[in-house]
DNA sequence: GGATTTGCCTAAAGGTATTAGGCGAGAGCA
DNA sequence: TGCTCTCGCCTAATACCTTTAGGCAAATCC
């Protein structure tokens, strides 16, 4: 009797590869029991619970696109840096749209605090220092830029853009255009 | 034996109410039933299945946000259309976060078409005839309206701004300022 | 007033989540 | 080599949600 050998670990992968081809609210401990070849219980050795595996794979998701942006903008500045940013975040939506939908699963606050999450915050700040904001200033640019990207992405995801012209592709680089715009605009300098 | 009277409209009803007490994930046939103080299948008379529920709920929700926007837009033109609109979005997902989340259900086309999105698409497109733009300006303006708004109300909802200063207030109003200012940057007049 | 329709009910099957407890295989030790 | 212990997956069982099939009684219609 071969041991499958489950760790909390692979789960997590398994279940962030799961969510990408099946939908983040599918990924369902019996799926993923199912996936390894194993009875549903066996997976409560390695998991607290189905929430937890939820967790894990936000956390996963998180990361991954954390290390994504971070190689995007690394040597960029200003607009190309906002760009490349921009695009990290959409591409890597468009490839796993199951991590990302895990990646907006609403974290308790100690969890968000020492999840990856604060390096997203940190990266956009990171960013913002070329155009020269104050603050309260850069705080509000770090939500816009967060809301912007989120709510393009979320939008294209469900599918908003695709049965109208002009395409996607065209509209994202406008609002980056935009974006850049406003930032420009609001820099004391 | 007194009949509870069940309607699709009267569980249509119940069920926006459910989402905003507890979540619009939660809403489920059984919660809705135990509401009622029927048994489960009774509720099958009335509706398809668990999924025609939910979109019976996320219908019902943009039909009452679209009413919404279209009473605060009334009147109002340029800087003033811009900011009334952003507030009745915001506004109603602060006070109904349940059926705010309904209306964000993915539809399929046809249901898509002939629902109560294309009033917000239309309205969205009155609030920019004040800035002048043509297309396809008009259209990349459109989807930046509702990226930024559904992104930042869903940030916010997930408690994305609780902890930390300024306050959501200010950076939504800092936001809807530097839409302004893009909007009329753009203007071909 | 009798037939029909309507509206909620019981029964039942299938799926997911979770806990409790069992059993066998491999690791450590003599 | 043989004993013990632990670890990793298993069976059993409970509970909840979804959905279908079929029953029964009250309301409605002629």
């Amino acid at each position: 009797m071969d041991r499958p050998g489950l760790t909390p670990e692979r789960l997590t992968r398994a279940g962030a590869e799961l969510a990408d081809e099946v939908g983040f609210d599918q990924v369902t401990v019996s799926a993923l029991a199912r996936r390894f070849d194993v009875k549903v219980p066996s997976l409560y050795s390695h998991l607290k619970n189905s929430q937890d595996l939820r967790i894990r794979i936000a956390l996963f998701a998180l990361n991954e696109l954390a290390d994504r942006v971070a190689d995007a903008v690394a040597g960029r500045a200003g607009r190309d840096a906002l760009a490349a940013f921009a695009d990290a975040y959409r591409d890597y939506a468009r490839e796993h749209p199951g991590r990302y939908a895990a990646a907006r699963l609403r974290l308790d606050p100690e969890t968000a605090a020492a999840s990856p999450g604060v390096r997203h915050a940190q990266m956009a700040r990171a960013i913002l220092r070329g155009y020269g904001l104050d603050e309260p200033d850069a705080t509000h640019a770090v939500r816009m830029l967060g809301s912007v990207f989120h709510g393009y992405v979320s939008l294209e995801l469900a599918g908003g853009f695709e049965h109208s012209a002009p395409n996607a592709l065209e509209s994202w680089e406008w609002i980056v255009d935009s974006l850049d715009a406003v930032l420009r605009n609001r820099s004391t300098r």
